[in-house]
DNA sequence: TTGAAAGCGCTAACAA
DNA sequence: TTGTTAGCGCTTTCAA
């Protein structure tokens, strides 16, 4: 049962070729615009399609191309709500738009695959090698994610956003945390802030290590070499309770940096309802540029990645691995940028 | 061990049926889980697979069976930033969830595509035509899409999330917008409130409309008559402007129902920042149960929708199109639920 | 520049 | 229960 109502079937090549009066080579050569066509042939056949409503089925032409124009999305992550959570943050919509802006001009399609337990990973190990895509990009948002090392080792093209985990070789796209982290202090700093504290993301991430590095790198450069840390879970939850105990062991602290707008978001409101002005008392930096940092009273001062170009760029590295064009991985690193707003 | 080599192709149904020492045909059986297979033969080709390392090839499949075992997930709407705009709102990972949550344990998957232009609805309907997906979910946001109709003209199989624009007919679930602002209303009023204004939807979209015809009739019924309503354009921003209007109008207000939780943060931060207490002196109720909700302070009270389940019905409509289960459009229509926090 | 013909890897009649 | 065989609709040599 097809989808074709009425029991006509879709006209295929050969009822284009039979119409134009021409052979199916010559149609195919015509729709895929290959030259050395006469101009009155392809004229003819253009017409042909157009009268019997052609189009040309990709199974049919995948099959003997080995391609199909079609690339996998991945989310890669843990937990039953990971996909609620990963797009309650526009981090992802970004990301789509991104690979959209690049994919698109280029007729390739986005396949969407969430890989958030061992059995969904082996599940989307499975659609790629069966052919499904072409290749994948990966979204990695997991400390250790199997992930790439199960493509690598099932040979499927891929480019990550993230660091890859272990020593895998894949081609990536990163962003300088430690850059940014950099940022953020310097922000702070130039405010006059020097009783600084940092609420930081999980431990496991390499990201979040290397943000507090980057943090504890520059202040230790202007002298500073205490730095009150809590490690907070991404949430804004967490961020009041991170605020709360660090204002506990540090009343007097007059600035904090915290790994993600959520948890700076948490902290501000944690402030206020404290009888603490932000900025006045306390700056507060957030990082990711979300929409919890518009929302945020007073908006939140945080550093933004170039989400739309690193996944443009994610997506061109692939397709250059699919092209052939690209035989070594490469390893992207893009510069943050730190938005100005009220919280800091 | 696989002959995974570098060069090497990937294995084929008659590689493994050397292996075994059977035809194809048993080994297509065998992988299709047809019955009528002796069972040592049986084991004999599963251990074939295993040490050729065999996997289907789906264009192959797809060509003879007419199928794909994939459908699109469209996103419908207008607009350059629309997907992020979208992302940026949970709603859209909760319908990727409830949708996962039906067609993942059925071995179909989802196609992500983005429709938010004429020029990109063209290339929906093409892929589609090119049978690259079984069918359509389309998640439309604009008033009076012309996708669906695109869709039906090319015989695709569709379920929508939203009541169709214009009339056509094609399978949907929805909310019951007007019965979502009756519980708005029932709560305003059960708290005493009188003097309601209302901040609504743009009118394009027929939810708007309907949530703004129930929260008039409930009050009707109540024995109000006068709403003072000023339109929003769901944005955090507009919902304060539109608070800023409305309480110039009418100082006196003591309870307002917005039609999304932007609009409702929005108007909560304008009432804070002017004086007024939410809940004591104006009580707020938004729509949605969003993250903004719960970032609201104080948390939001709002109407919330079952937009997992009411995803995972829609990609049940949709396979009951496929396997021909369903042959007349069905329209299922989901009860709206309160979340009573502390704004009103 | 065009056409004929050989598959791509699979499923599904139909036979045995 | 198993094997043989005929395509599915397309691209791509190879000849003409």
């Amino acid at each position: 049962m097809g989808r074709t109502a009425r029991g006509s079937k879709s006209p295929t090549l050969e009822d284009v070729a039979r119409e134009a009066g021409v052979s199916r080579a010559t149609v195919s050569r015509v729709v895929n615009g290959v030259r050395n066509v006469d101009p009155g042939i392809q004229e003819a056949v253009r017409l042909a399609i157009e009268r019997t409503g052609y189009a040309p089925n990709r199974a049919a032409r995948s099959l003997v191309t080995h391609r199909t124009e079609a690339v996998a999305l991945v989310l890669s992550g843990a937990g039953d709500t990971f996909a609620t959570r990963v797009f309650a943050d526009p981090f992802f919509g970004r990301v789509v738009n991104g690979v959209l802006g690049f994919l698109r001009p280029r007729g390739v399609h986005p396949l969407l695959l969430v890989a958030e337990s061992a059995t969904a990973r082996e599940q989307v190990v499975d659609y790629l090698r069966q052919g499904s895509a072409d290749g994948a990009l990966v979204v990695s948002i997991q400390a250790d994610d199997p992930l790439p090392a199960m493509l690598a080792a099932a040979h499927i093209p891929t480019a990550l956003f993230a660091r890859p985990p272990g020593a895998e070789r894949v081609s990536h796209v990163d962003l300088d945390h430690a850059a940014g982290a950099r940022l953020a202090a310097a922000h702070l700093l130039s405010r006059g802030r020097r009783r600084l504290a940092t609420i930081s993301a999980p431990h496991g991430l390499p990201a979040a290590r290397e943000r507090l590095a980057g943090f504890r790198a520059a202040l230790a450069e202007a002298g500073i070499d205490a730095l009150p840390a809590v490690e907070g879970s991404f949430t804004s939850d967490s961020g009041a309770r991170a605020m709360a105990a660090l204002l506990a062991d540090h009343p007097d602290l007059d600035g904090v940096f915290a790994a993600n707008d959520l948890m700076a978001l948490g902290a501000c409101q944690y402030l206020r309802e404290h009888g603490k002005d932000v900025p006045g008392d306390v700056a507060v930096v957030g990082f990711d540029d979300s929409s919890a940092a518009l929302t945020c009273r007073p908006p939140l001062t945080t550093v933004r990645q170039p989400v739309e170009r690193m996944s443009a760029r994610m997506a061109e590295l692939l397709l250059e691995q699919l092209q052939g064009t690209r035989t070594e991985p490469a390893s992207v690193v893009f510069a943050p940028e730190l938005v100005v707003r009220d919280s800091a």
